[in-house]
DNA sequence: CTAGCACAGTAAACCGCTTTACATGGCGAA
DNA sequence: TTCGCCATGTAAAGCGGTTTACTGTGCTAG
């Protein structure tokens, strides 16, 4: 391969005046100008981006780190997170934690030795400080999706609790009372944050919360199935469930269509993130759809403004939606 | 951040010493080790990979690139090579194309620069030739769940043909004879090997094959549904249909839900590739299930020993197999 | 007594690029 | 005429490792 030195010979001038040329470092004349630009196209010259990171510093790569990027929610965001870092002459490292500590630690260290300029963070279960304590030390961090409490980093959320809220809303309006909520681990911002929005709604329209019937788990299917057969196997049955995420909900359609309880006939559901398969279940799932894409894009954006120094701690909130399919009826019809 | 010279200045050697005894290339007596041992435990020395990688050449990294990380299949696959690759200590720069081949050559150039040791490719459109071009001038390389013709790379495939035939089987065994296929584009391997496949059925139970059935497109949702669509306008109706991805399926489904044609009451439908929401539709999708993370898992050992040149071409076939789920009832009920 | 060899290291070049500090020539102004 | 300055570059020192070739020193065998 074609090295720096190499061009500069060819055009007959030094290494750092080709250098500087490439980074707009210096204004040549014309004529050298074109001599450098012959001899980088005759010896189809790339520069080693090993050496000038090493050089500089600075990588231009970001590390992703995803609980699981088999997971389609993480999927997405993954796409999407890489999609604008791709823009943005960005490479990006991932890697995926399975949802273990000690992995979700090691990526965070790697991320040192790797020297990317930056780090997006995905995670599904609670920090016991750990977390937190790795993130202090670095610079470049955003959290995405979930939080990780005690970093002071930009973050980007979603409205965790207005979804909850209008997905509760919509049952109630339906007739609904004896509603049962399916979540993630108890720690989770996101699950505190849509018990939250469930209480609200709950509490504006009068109706006393059952705390037998607030399942808090895994975000896994799962825990869904489990969760929905404690529910069935119940003296008392709600009418509804909140799922707070659409792969809880698949494991309680799966385990209501076992226990033959029809959905929206006998139970109405609705889920939470709207993943592609949520409308091609049975009955379609009334969910509340996370803007994956746009999270995904604004982390990156994010991420690029600290990395240049623009931007400090923020937090944004995007908007979530209600979308209506079929599994939620009018209770008692 | 401590380098390798304060290491070597704490411990009284040289840099040369404390490298290569880091590299096991130089057998050192006990007490220089403990010298250097506890001088790199004080400053809490970590070798700059940056450094490393540009004087060894070799970066412990491999590129991925996928056609679209978003889709599960891609992912799922994704995520296999990642935990392998993570478990040799490889890191993976991931790149999503698209489906463009801008970005598909892009993504080749890339890791050039980004010299990566190596490459694992996907692609989900048939070649004109560029992508094979562009791959034979690289040494690293093995292609994963699709061919590029004309590139001699190691390759991890599955049994597209027998995955064919053991569906288009069972779906004769059922009693259909008016059977269509929906498949991707007509250039891709896998395509042609699951019509073949389909063909041998087909051919060994005596049954012509109506040319007009073999609907070729995309790989997509919407084609499926389209190409559904087209087959429920036309003067005579197929009595089962073999969809050659589950996503192909997913259209499928939706198209004569639409219809009210009820499956498998009045339609048969198989599906290929056996993804996470393909028992969770409506009804759940008889397909047959491509062992995802043996594929990510080999791919990654194939290059793995390419890298350490101890491998050549050679081309992986893996087993696939029918799950029979609720998609598909006898003929005429 | 000495040649030779194993042991325990070291000096210095190199990977390919960036960057700081400096050099040269020509020209305009005083 | 001379000074200074702008335009147009260049030399060389990094970045933090690896690697090749070499050096002392003591011990052993002949």
């Amino acid at each position: 391969m074609a090295t720096l030195s190499d061009v500069a010979e060819e055009a007959g001038v030094s290494p750092t005046a080709v250098s500087r040329y490439l980074n707009n470092r210096i204004e040549l004349p014309q004529g050298t100008r074109d001599r450098i630009d012959a001899a980088i196209a005759k010896l189809d010259y790339r520069p080693n981006l090993l050496a000038k990171r090493l050089s500089t510093g600075k990588t231009e790569a970001i590390s992703l780190v995803t609980p699981e990027i088999g997971n389609p929610f993480f999927a997405e965001l993954a796409a999407a997170v890489e999609a604008e870092a791709e823009r943005h002459g960005y490479a990006v490292y991932m890697s995926s934690t399975r949802g273990d500590r000690a992995r979700e630690v090691d990526a965070i260290k790697r991320l040192h030795d790797q020297h990317v300029d930056g780090l997006i963070m995905m995670t599904n279960q609670p920090d016991d400080g750990t977390l937190a304590r790795l993130l202090a030390r670095h610079n470049n961090v955003v959290l995405l999706d979930e939080d990780i409490p005690g970093v002071s980093v930009p973050r980007v959320f979603v409205e965790n609790e207005q979804g909850a809220y209008a997905a509760t809303q919509l049952l109630i309006a339906a007739g609904h009372r004896d509603i049962a909520v399916i979540s993630g681990p108890g720690g989770l911002m996101s699950v505190k944050e849509r018990l939250a929005g469930f209480r609200r709604a709950m509490g504006e329209a009068g109706i006393t919360v059952r705390e037998d019937w607030l399942l808090l788990g895994q975000y896994s299917r799962e825990f869904g199935h489990d969760a929905a057969e404690r529910l069935l196997a119940g003296q008392e049955r709600p009418s509804a469930i909140v799922a707070c995420s659409d792969y809880l909900a698949i494991g309680v359609l799966q385990a209501l269509r076992h226990a033959e309880v029809a959905v929206p006939g006998d139970m109405s559901l609705v889920g939470f993130d709207d993943m592609p398969f949520a409308e091609l279940v049975d009955p379609p799932l009334t969910t509340v759809r996370q803007p994956v894409a746009e999270m995904g894009r604004l982390a990156f954006t994010r991420l690029l403004a600290l990395i240049n120094k623009t931007e400090t701690e923020t937090m944004t909130r995007l908007p979530v939606e209600l979308v209506v399919r079929k599994s939620v009826a009018r209770f008692g019809g």
